[in-house]
DNA sequence: TTATTTGACTATCTTTGACTATTAATATTA
DNA sequence: TAATATTAATAGTCAAAGATAGTCAAATAA
């Protein structure tokens, strides 16, 4: 118990949960000086318990005035893209999937054709051609952050 | 936040947009000393956020009664534009790059809020987190693919 | 083993300042 | 007066310093 991941999760949370907001930016050696921990623990924290499959986006920018912009994605209202986000698609997906996701996505009305095309033009084996290892677990990853747009509110 | 530039940038819009003109001139010095920061500051911010892909132009001189001019482009026809973004994007892109691009597009109407957000998700550094070699050269590869959806149906 | 924590190193963005370049205004000279 | 040189007033460039955040692997804890 009390383990300090699980301190400053719940911290971060409760931020968002006093200020009535989805949206929250923090700055990194801020927090990490309040729960006395290195800045690379806020990171870790990030990666494994605000994850997109968790339901959050994380958004930075380093530099001066730089910062850490957490976003609470919107799967209760909009459970059925929130359920393709966070269960369906999984940590691993072929194009051939992708573009049914999108296809039916399409034929439903909740995207458009032409965020259809850009949406597969990513998705596509020779977009992902550059890189080789693992394209299907990119894949997954591209299409859930692109999706996620779907479900963000301000 | 405040982060300088940032400030500077948005009165130097805030100003063309309260004289309703295109055309601003500044003197580099004035301006530095009313943001009590160093003239280069100004150049900074120029060279940043003021740019050609962004929809700025910029004609400067020096010497007595010297200044600069800031100027910003009308829209033109989308491919045009297409055609400069794209030639501008080349092989690698920095998120920071690939977002101006989209936001300046965006501003244009060629693509919509939403278009634009779906492909921040793509160019954005967390989404291509998982592979990490090269990553401008990757996501210069989406981008332009992405883009290209738009420039091939208009 | 697996998850967490840490720290050294890296990457990115901003700010500053010393030095350079250009131009306009003014003074000097032919 | 016309040409030229000088000076003052600008702006530009570039590299260093400062301010953040990211990565990765070793150490530690559960």
């Amino acid at each position: 118990m009390s383990r300090l991941s699980d301190i400053i999760e719940q911290f971060i949370k409760g931020l968002m949960e006093d200020a009535r907001t989805n949206m929250l930016e923090i700055r990194r050696n801020e927090l990490a000086d309040h729960f006395n921990c290195a800045p690379s623990q806020i990171n870790y924290v990030l990666a494994t318990r605000f994850t997109i499959d968790k339901g959050y986006y994380i958004v930075s920018r380093r530099g001066g005035g730089g910062f850490i912009r957490i976003q609470k994605l919107d799967t209760e209202s909009k459970p059925y893209i929130g359920q393709i986000i966070m269960e369906y698609i999984g940590d691993s997906i072929s194009q051939f999937d992708a573009e049914r996701i999108l296809d039916s996505m399409e034929k439903k009305g909740i995207i458009t054709p032409r965020e259809s095309e850009i949406m597969k033009a990513v998705t596509n084996e020779k977009s992902l051609n550059v890189f080789s290892p693992s394209k299907d677990i990119v894949r997954a990853g591209l299409l859930k952050s692109m999706l996620s747009v779907l479900i963000r509110r301000d």
